[in-house]
RNA sequence: GGACCCGUAGCAUAAUUGGAUAGUGCACCUGACUACGGAUCAGGAGGUUGGGGGUUCGAAUCCCUCCGGGUUCACCA
C-alpha cells in the first residue's frame, strides 16, 4: 500500500476524533518532504486551522501526536510553520522496494476495470515532403503517450493517417514528369522520400520564375498566381486524378509508394510504428457523405454558389466552410469522414490526436461538428497539442532551406557518438555490430531524451550547431548509469554473489533511504504521466532517480561491502533501480545498452 | 483587429497543479579515483520568475492591466 494512502486514512481519523471534522479530499495535501528538512512524507495542516481554531504550530502537534501513536510506520514528526513532516520507519521503505524487487510489472501493472481503448493518431505526414525535426517531435510524443497509456492498462491502438492526395501531391507529380529525366529510387540511390521532395521543390522554383515573369509581363500578383504554366498543369493532374484517370492514378501510385517505403525507413530507425493506416485517399469521400447528411439535417447550410457551411457563432466561433463550390472537399471534411471511418473499424472510447498546435482552432472545430453530427464521442476527443521545434534562427521554413531533415539529424547523431565512444575507448571490447547498434542507442537515447524531456505544451529551441549533449540531464547520462548497474552486476554474478530477497537490515544511510522513495514513486509518476499526457514527467522522474542513484553508488560499496547483509541489500537496491530506469526510458522509447 | 498559447540566471529547462529558502543541466571557477565504470561525484558563482497592481495564512502558478514573442482566424492541407 502506498504510504500516501497509508497517512490519508489516519488523517481522517485523526481529525474527526480531534476537531470532529470530515475533510474532503481537496483539503488533504499530502507531499513528499523537502530534501534538506527532517522527514518522508508532509501533511499541509493549514486549511484544518478553521476546525482547529488554533495555530498551525499547535495543530501541527496534536495531529503528529496522534498519527505516531496509531500508526505504526510512523516514528517520529516535526512542525515547522504549518507542514508536518513525519518520519516513516525504513522497514516500511525496504518492503516497498521488494515489492518492486519481485513484481516484474511493478509500475505498469496498474488495471482498471473497465479497460478503456484509446486510438492514437501520431506522424500524419504529407507525401510530398521527407519527414522532418517537426515530425521526429510528433513522432516521439505519439509513440511514448501511446506507451504510456497502455502501461496505465488502456487497450490503445496506433494510428496514422497519411495525407496523400491534393495539388500539392500533383506538384511533385507534375515536376516529375517535366523535369525529372526519369529518375527513381533505385537508378539514383537515393531515399524514395527524399528524391519526390526534390520534385516539390523543383516545382517551387519554377513556379516561382514563372509568376514572376508574369508580373514582369504586367499581371496582378493574384493574376500571375493563378496563370503559371506550372499551376495550372498541376490543377490538371489533380481533376484527371479525381477522374480516376488510368495513367495519372498510375503516376500517382509509383510516388507515393516510393515515399512509403522512405517513411518505413525513417519509422525504423526512430522506433516507431502503427497497428493501422489510414490514407486521405480512401476516407475524404466518407467525409464528404457525413457533410451531405447534416446538410440533409438541417445542421449545414448552403450558400448560393453551392459551398456548404457550418454557422458555429453560437459556439462563438466563425463560420465554418465543409464543401467547396464545386462540391469538393476541404481538410475538415476529411477528418470527419476519417474519424467516422475509426470509429466503424474499432470501438474506440477515446480519441487522442498528436497535431501541432498551430492546429488548436481546427480541432475546437472538429470536437463541434462531430457532436453537431451525433457522434457521442466527438464532444471529448483529445487534441494532444504541442509546440513547435524552433532554430535559433526562428522557425524552420522549407523555402529557405532551413529544414532539419529526420534522417540527416539521426545519422549526425549517430557520428557523434561514436566519436565521443571511440574517444574514451569505452566499447573497444565489442564487435563492430555489437559497437555500431550501440552508437544507434545512444544517439537516439540523446535525442528523445532530449526531445520528450520538455514539456509537451512548450515551444521548444534546437540547436543544431551545438548538437546535441551527452553530458549532464541526458539521454547518454542515464544509460551510463544503467550500463553501470549491469556491470557491477555481471562482477556480481562473477563472483557467484547471490542476490536474494531477504533482507536484513537494521539501518539504512539517507542516501539509500532517498533512492528507495524514489522508487516506490514509479507507479503514481507513470498515472501522472498519463493523466496529464506527458513523456516529460516520466523523463524527469528518470533522471532524478538516476542522479539518486549515483550519489548512493559515489557514497557506498556495493560488491566490496563486507557485511554480506548490506551487500545483498545493495544488490537488489541498484537491480531494482536498474529495471524501473529501463522500464521508464521504454516508455519513451529509449533502450539502454548493458554496456556503453 | 478577434481568439488561443507562451515569457523563470548568458543559454536550455524543472517546480508534487496555490505550499516551505524557485530546483537542475550546459557554459564558467574549485576540488575528488593504486577497491564495484570519471559519459561520474562534491563545492562556488549566477534570479525582483517580463513590468505594475490585486486575491490570501502562502503566488512562478489564480484575477486585472500594460510590455514582448508565437499560433490562428483560407473555397491550402
Amino acid at each position: 500500500m502506498k504510504i500516501e494512502n497509508i497517512i490519508q486514512k489516519g488523517l481522517k481519523t485523526a481529525l474527526a476524533e480531534l476537531y470532529d471534522f470530515t475533510p474532503a479530499e481537496s483539503q488533504i495535501q499530502i507531499q513528499n518532504t523537502r530534501k534538506d528538512l527532517e522527514g518522508d512524507v508532509t501533511v499541509v495542516v493549514f486549511p484544518f486551522l478553521r476546525f482547529s481554531k488554533k495555530s498551525p504550530e499547535q495543530t501541527g502537534d496534536e495531529i503528529g501526536t496522534y498519527l505516531v501513536k496509531n500508526i505504526e510506520f510512523v516514528n517520529s514528526f516535526n512542525v515547522i510553520k504549518g507542514f508536518l513532516n513525519l518520519e516513516i520507519e525504513s522497514s516500511f521503505w525496504i518492503d516497498s522496494l521488494l515489492e518492486a524487487y519481485s513484481n516484474k510489472n511493478f509500475g505498469t501493472d496498474s488495471q482498471p476495470e473497465v479497460s478503456e481503448t484509446v486510438m492514437v493518431e501520431y506522424s500524419s505526414p504529407n507525401t510530398n515532403k521527407p519527414l522532418h525535426l517537426g515530425h521526429i517531435r510528433n513522432n516521439l510524443l505519439g509513440y511514448s503517450i501511446s506507451e504510456i497509456l497502455k502501461a496505465t492498462g488502456k487497450k490503445v491502438i496506433k494510428t496514422n493517417i497519411v495525407n496523400d492526395r491534393g495539388i500539392h501531391i500533383c506538384k511533385s507529380m507534375y515536376a516529375w514528369q517535366k523535369w525529372g529525366n526519369g529518375r527513381t529510387p533505385e537508378n539514383t540511390g537515393m531515399k524514395g522520400d527524399h528524391l519526390v521532395g526534390e520534385f516539390y521543390v523543383e516545382f517551387d522554383k519554377h513556379y516561382k520564375a514563372e509568376v514572376a515573369e508574369l508580373i514582369e509581363k504586367g499581371l496582378s500578383k493574384e493574376e500571375a498566381e493563378n496563370q503559371a504554366p506550372s499551376i495550372l498543369a498541376a490543377r490538371e493532374l489533380l481533376v484527371k486524378w479525381e477522374a480516376k484517370e488510368e495513367e495519372t492514378m498510375q503516376l500517382w501510385k509509383t510516388m507515393n509508394s516510393w515515399v512509403y517505403e522512405g517513411f518505413d525507413v525513417t519509422y525504423k530507425t526512430l522506433g516507431v510504428d502503427f497497428d493501422k493506416i489510414y490514407y486521405e485517399s480512401e476516407t475524404y469521400l466518407v467525409g464528404k457523405e457525413e457533410v451531405l447528411r447534416g446538410l440533409k439535417e438541417g445542421l449545414f447550410y448552403k450558400k448560393e454558389d453551392g459551398s456548404v457551411w457550418a454557422d458555429l457563432t453560437a459556439e462563438k466561433l466563425d463560420q465554418k466552410i465543409l464543401l467547396r463550390s464545386d462540391g469538393t472537399s476541404v481538410y475538415m471534411t476529411q477528418d470527419i469522414g476519417t474519424a467516422k471511418m475509426r470509429y466503424e473499424d474499432y470501438s474506440i472510447d477515446k480519441m487522442v490526436y498528436v497535431v501541432g498546435n498551430e492546429q488548436n482552432y481546427h480541432f475546437q472545430v472538429l470536437a463541434i461538428l462531430l457532436d453537431k453530427l451525433g457522434f457521442k464521442w466527438g464532444k471529448d476527443l483529445y487534441h494532444f497539442s504541442y509546440g513547435m521545434v524552433e532554430l535559433p534562427s526562428g522557425k524552420m521554413k522549407s523555402r529557405e532551406g532551413t529544414v532539419v531533415d529526420a534522417d540527416d539529424l539521426v545519422e549526425n547523431m549517430v557520428n557523434v557518438a561514436r566519436d565521443v565512444a571511440n574517444e574514451l575507448g569505452k566499447l573497444d571490447s565489442l564487435s563492430e555490430s555489437d559497437a555500431e547498434d550501440t552508437y544507434r542507442m545512444i544517439a537516439l537515447g540523446a535525442l528523445k531524451y532530449f526531445i520528450l524531456k520538455v514539456d509537451p505544451k512548450k515551444n521548444m529551441l534546437f540547436n543544431p550547431e551545438e548538437s546535441i549533449d551527452f553530458n549532464g540531464n541526458t539521454g547518454p547520462f542515464i544509460q551510463y548509469t544503467y550500463a553501470r548497474i549491469q556491470s557491477v552486476l555481471r562482477k556480481a554474478a562473477d563472483k557467484n554473489i547471490t542476490v536474494n530477497s531477504d533482507i536484513n537490515v537494521d539501518e539504512i544511510s539517507g542516501k539509500e533511504k532517498d533512492l528507495l522513495k524514489r522508487v516506490s514513486l514509479f507507479p503514481s509518476v507513470v498515472a501522472e504521466a498519463a493523466d496529464n499526457y506527458s513523456p516529460a514527467v516520466i523523463a524527469n522522474y528518470c533522471y532524478e532517480l538516476v542522479k539518486e542513484y549515483n550519489q548512493f553508488y559515489h557514497d557506498h560499496y556495493i560488491i566490496s561491502e563486507s557485511n554480506e547483509e548490506t551487500r545483498n541489500f545493495r544488490l537488489v537496491l541498484s537491480s531494482t533501480v536498474a529495471s524501473v530506469i529501463k522500464k521508464g526510458m521504454n516508455l519513451l522509447g529509449i533502450e539502454m545498452p548493458e554496456r556503453m
